[in-house]
DNA sequence: CTATATATTGACACGATGTCAATAACGCGC
DNA sequence: GCGCGTTATTGACATCGTGTCAATATATAG
């Protein structure tokens, strides 16, 4: 009977994953403002109800997209770091796996957006939670770099708490990246491309924590 | 009869302002999301249905308070370049201005960043298009303070374009508040505490800035 | 084959938005 | 004061999306 059980809990398993495929998908082509739960319903070729059985509501559903976003932000963050040496290199090739990142996953970017924009309410259980976690996996993973920066030399030593210091790079390269994405058109009329804002950006991040440099 | 008009044409400023009043305390008192327009035109005093006369939709409405947020927040940089005589230090007047309307109006800061999240649709005559210049003539106090730290020397000349500075450093500022505003909590989870955080990003600004410092 | 648990759905109630024809208020010529 | 055109204001409607629940279908066990 637990060999039932189990085999319950996959098909469960992979219902849940097929309906945050449907609403992911939706989410890329038009942004979750006009996905319904109707339509993620029929994408995924079952009841609307249904959808409500496996996720509390539609803010649980965007949660579940989130924690696959946070993990797959994590991921290039990793790749990112493993392919350079120093910790400063490190920690710049993060905030340039960032901005890749929300250009190749546009949808990513933006629920993450919307994750650190909205404050949290603690429900236990509920994919708000999970995304927290995700979130600080993926931090940690900047902490980690600039640790090694200050332990090899390549970033100055007087920059203060390393946690402190990765939670404010995350504003700041957040930050530019939010505009830079929504506000192309009016940073144009400025004469701004959007490439030379983010070189932009990231070599001032980088003077930020080199300590020759200033 | 242009007395007439034009007496006509006051009394509509005047109750689209009372509406915009109505819809800006409730606003203030539980957040966007939770404003409906019935409760609008309840606490306005007048039907539903007159809302849509003065304004397009719920959105327009919207605007047409992030209207007067970044005019408040226009003169919240003015009076603070206005406070001090180095560029330099108009500039870092400028984010803690920013940090501090942020507190002090947290629909003010919800609705500039709602704006600065979502991209703009340019239909002309909107209250969005209004809330677009705004903004532009809100940077343009920052780059007039960048130009000028230039000018007296206490901001690093070669820093580059004071535009692409202006813009660099407002994305900056706004990821550092909107993580503050909205992560307070887990912020705190990670040992460290909002004027702490918003104090080191200011710093660390600064010395973005600073030709001396590094 | 029946009984029991689980998965799935159709249909409902509710709430919010946006529209429109109908009504009320106003200024005006008489 | 009285109709009359214009403008302001509203009630009622249609539409859509969410979340819930009882009812049905499906699978498992005895």
């Amino acid at each position: 009977m637990s060999y039932i059980a189990e085999r319950r809990e996959e098909e469960k398993e992979r219902r849940r994953a097929e309906i945050v495929d449907a609403a992911e998908r939706l989410y890329a082509e038009k942004g979750w403002d006009s996905v319904t739960m109707d339509q993620v319903a029929k994408r995924a070729r079952l009841s609307r109800a249904l959808l409500y059985v496996y996720f509390r509501d539609r803010d649980e559903l965007q949660f579940a997209i989130g924690e696959r976003a946070l993990e797959m932000l994590r991921m290039r963050f990793l790749e990112a770091v493993a392919q350079h040496g120093r910790g400063l290199d490190q920690v710049e090739a993060i905030g340039r796996a960032y901005m890749r990142y929300a250009q190749d996953f546009p949808h990513y970017f933006d629920v993450c957006a919307r994750f650190q924009a909205h404050s949290v309410s603690p429900e236990p259980g509920s994919n708000e939670g999970a995304c927290a976690v995700k979130g600080d996996q993926a931090i940690a993973v900047v902490v980690e770099a600039i640790r090694a920066g200050i332990a090899d030399g390549s970033i100055r030593s007087d920059i203060g708490d390393p946690g402190l210091y990765a939670v404010t790079l995350w504003a700041f390269t957040h930050g530019v990246i939010q505009l830079a994405t929504a506000k192309s058109a009016d940073l144009a009329r400025f004469g701004i491309a959007i490439p030379d804002f983010s070189e932009y950006a990231l070599s001032l991040l980088r003077a930020l924590g080199s300590p020759r440099t200033g």
